[in-house]
DNA sequence: ACGGATAAATTGGTCAGACCAAATGACCAT
DNA sequence: ATGGTCATTTGGTCTGACCAATTTATCCGT
């Protein structure tokens, strides 16, 4: 049967030439969404998926290639390969790789965080919940016994991470943590810097002390209020260079 | 020289079995960060690339399947692989999937994009050139001659866009961009009803001159404001389902 | 039986070489 | 010049082999 040529009524269909390993990222997408894969489990062997699809295992890895980039599989050498069971650092490649070519400057990162973290906080004081207040006391608690600088960084990246889950909007989060993410390669030392200055210490338990307020009254205001000044202050630390 | 073992004094050298496929990648990447690969050009071809990095083709292709779906080169058949120009869609790929994979809610998408639009707008009062004040308003103009659905959508799209680059932001842009097409594609119908619903016309037209008139003024807080009702009116509109 | 070492099978990673298909460019006829 | 033809370039796919890490099965000494 030959294909559709030169005639009077002529199809613009766009020349979809579909390439087989892309064909492959469908079904393997399908399989997915369609929840015959679920979270963590294991995809079937490579030489296997070659069966099942009739393709070349060439086709099937660059497949699999594509998938792990965006962070939905992951390889194992000799174990297989395997869904993600979090897709929370998913984007934080394509961005750190977005980000260097086209030139963004630092700023930008600021500015994006800043606005996503207000967000966050904003609708964190609407959602949360008590066991996530809780676990945002303890964190508060911990960063007042004066923890070494090392484990400071980690309690505050905690504390922006679980009021960021508390938000309950998984998108908004996972984008503010691949954008966390990036600022941290690329300014670096600042943040570690910022926290352990002695000035900074007790304004920023006072910052955490009224955020941890303003959520448990369910204050979306005032918790907005509060990350906006918090933000403020660290981007007027970081505007220095 | 025998590896490693089980001794007294042990490296934790993290058995970075560093695949090819992904040394590939990293020089690629720095060959485009270096500058020694510029946006829109053509890279070499793939058996060029297999003798200077001394690998297989396999593992050569691997690499480029990997920055092609992040979006970072585009490979047409038979004509060479290239740089992409513009990575405004770099992220619609990971987020969409993301989207899907963890049971977001449409509702996410709506939040999201309500806060980078009030934000992109602020930003926008703050920076817009007059070349874009002056694009701005041909499109406006254009929306009140009452032009047919499909371009009544285009333009409004082009609005936003027009917006958004001129947030200066190209990070937040870009989000906003992936944003924008994950909204089309979850929630189709939605804009265009909304856009072309007779008794919307008069407001919307409304904010697009208020929101001209709080940029062209570079008020920042009015184009917030105005922007954020827009949103709103949006948002609206779509809860009903 | 049991635990641990060892061997075998599984499975992802890499390689080489072949051929197909689209695009490009040079050449020729008009 | 214009348009078509054909060889060349270059990405796309396939096959089959072998390497390397992991997992599983096997065997052995106690």
């Amino acid at each position: 049967m030959p294909r559709c040529r030169k005639e009077s009524v002529m199809m613009f269909t766009p020349v979809k030439s579909t390439k087989v390993y892309e064909q492959v990222i469908e079904q393997i997408k399908y399989m997915i969404t369609s929840g015959e894969l679920k979270k963590g489990e294991k995809l079937p062997p490579e030489r296997e998926l070659v069966e099942k699809f009739q393709v070349s295992r060439t086709s099937v890895r660059e497949a699999l290639r594509a998938l792990q980039i965006i962070g939905l599989i992951e390889s194992r050498q000799g174990g297989g390969n395997y869904i993600k069971d979090s897709f929370d650092d998913n984007l934080i490649e394509p961005l750190s790789m977005m980000f260097v070519l086209q030139n963004s400057r630092n700023s930008e990162i600021l500015e994006l965080r800043r606005v996503l973290e207000v967000e966050t906080a904003r609708l964190a004081a609407k959602n949360i919940s008590d066991e996530e207040l809780t676990r945002l006391k303890e964190i508060i608690d911990r960063m007042k016994d004066l923890p070494d600088e090392k484990e400071n960084v980690v309690l505050d990246k905690e504390l922006h991470y679980v009021i960021a889950k508390a938000s309950g909007n998984n998108l908004i989060m996972s984008i503010l943590t691949a954008v966390s993410s990036l600022m941290d390669s690329f300014i670096k030392e600042a943040r570690e810097a910022i926290i352990n200055k002695d000035e900074n210490k007790s304004v920023l338990l006072e910052h955490h002390e009224n955020m941890y307020m303003a959520l448990k009254n369910h204050d979306e205001k005032q918790a907005a209020r509060v990350m906006k000044e918090h933000m403020n202050l660290i981007i007027r630390h970081m505007d220095l260079y």
